[in-house]
DNA sequence: ACCTGGAAGTAGTCATGGGCAACAAAGTAG
DNA sequence: CTACTTTGTTGCCCATGACTACTTCCAGGT
């Protein structure tokens, strides 16, 4: 009956162990100060360990960012898809869950972006792209149901994510204090909708 | 008669050489690629010159984020304040003005914002101030004009300045194409005073 | 003129971190 | 059992930020 906790030569969950850290890090201190060395004296490895896992220390990032994308695409699902609600409610919802998502994990949002126009990083952008189609796909049931004007629904929801994204800037950079959060989206969605109302 | 370019011992104006070094590695690659001993080579002075003039790193990228919110404010006064023009076109002005400012200089806009909230960056969060005012300013002078609701203008105009963070945002991240640009801040402002109009 | 103190720049050192290469251990397939 | 592959280790090099002690230069007072 072995120590769960015996040091082992091979770890054997060294990827996923690395993953979990950084992003633990990244939460704490930010990308910049992310260590690949930092990262394998936590876990107890030696430090050209995490090499065998990913290339660079920006691999490492890339994959955060790639996985990033893929918890933000399920949280903007979740919060749309919730039947019985109207779509104000919807719309809200969805971009409560983006704010929050940004706000709680702005590191790894930034990543997130300033991954995407990396060259190289095509995983990355390749999970982008569901994740903003969510937001797409609301924006078409909002004109289906005869609350958001017709045409190309990326033209009109392009300045809803713009909105999303400038408040979570707002929030970030302590603009807009933590407790006015919930009143800033109620007002810039009540604006949004106002300013794409049909007819 | 002494050639300008004579190496002496004392630079003179390390202090704004190094600044304007500074602003240019930063626009070409990035703050986290900004070295001082790289800046001081390309400068001509020992690795250790720059400490005379900034504590650390940081002090230096504060020092740039302080220059670029002045910068900033004259840019958007710049373009509020031009007589003759109605409302719509100032703000679309301005909205264009930030923009620009916030596209062309990605990597100082981010420092800008990230020094704000790092406690110790009193000059930053002092010049950050103006610039902010001048957007605010427009807002009140829309209220005047009957353009805008009445109310308060920071409530208001907060989602006026997300939307432009976002939009800068979107352009940055190459989720927008350039071209596209004036298009989205047509659509982008269009929508912001149909949703603001009194009534 | 001199000298004296401070400002500005230099040289050398240390610690940290990324990246690379050679080696060792552990699993796996034949 | 042996050969191959994967994963982790040790040791190295190099760049950087930060610190200290030393040097050069300038300016102001006498």
């Amino acid at each position: 009956m072995s120590a769960p906790t015996e040091r082992r030569y091979h770890h054997g969950q060294l990827r996923s162990a690395l993953l979990a850290a950084a992003e633990r890090s990244l939460r704490e201190h930010g990308a910049g100060q992310l260590s690949l060395r930092e990262l394998a004296r936590e876990i107890g490895v030696s430090h050209a360990a995490p090499r065998r896992h990913f290339a660079d220390r920006q691999a490492l990032l890339d994959a955060l960012a790639e996985t990033g994308f893929r918890r933000l695409e399920t949280e903007l699902r979740a919060a749309a898809e919730r039947p019985g609600a109207d779509f104000p409610r919807r719309l809200r919802a969805t971009v409560t869950a983006y704010v929050r998502f940004a706000t709680e994990d702005a590191a790894l949002l930034d990543l997130m972006f300033r991954a995407k126009h990396r060259p190289g990083a095509d995983q990355v952008v390749a999970a982008a792209a569901p994740a903003l189609g969510a937001m797409e796909q609301l924006i078409v049931e909002g004109q289906a149901a005869g609350v958001i004007v017709a045409g190309d629904p990326e033209r009109v929801g392009v300045v809803l994510f713009a909105t999303m994204l400038g408040i979570t800037a707002l929030i970030n950079g302590e603009f807009v204090p933590p407790d006015r959060l919930d009143d800033t989206i109620d007002t810039a969605v009540e604006q949004f909708l106002r300013g794409v109302r049909p007819g």
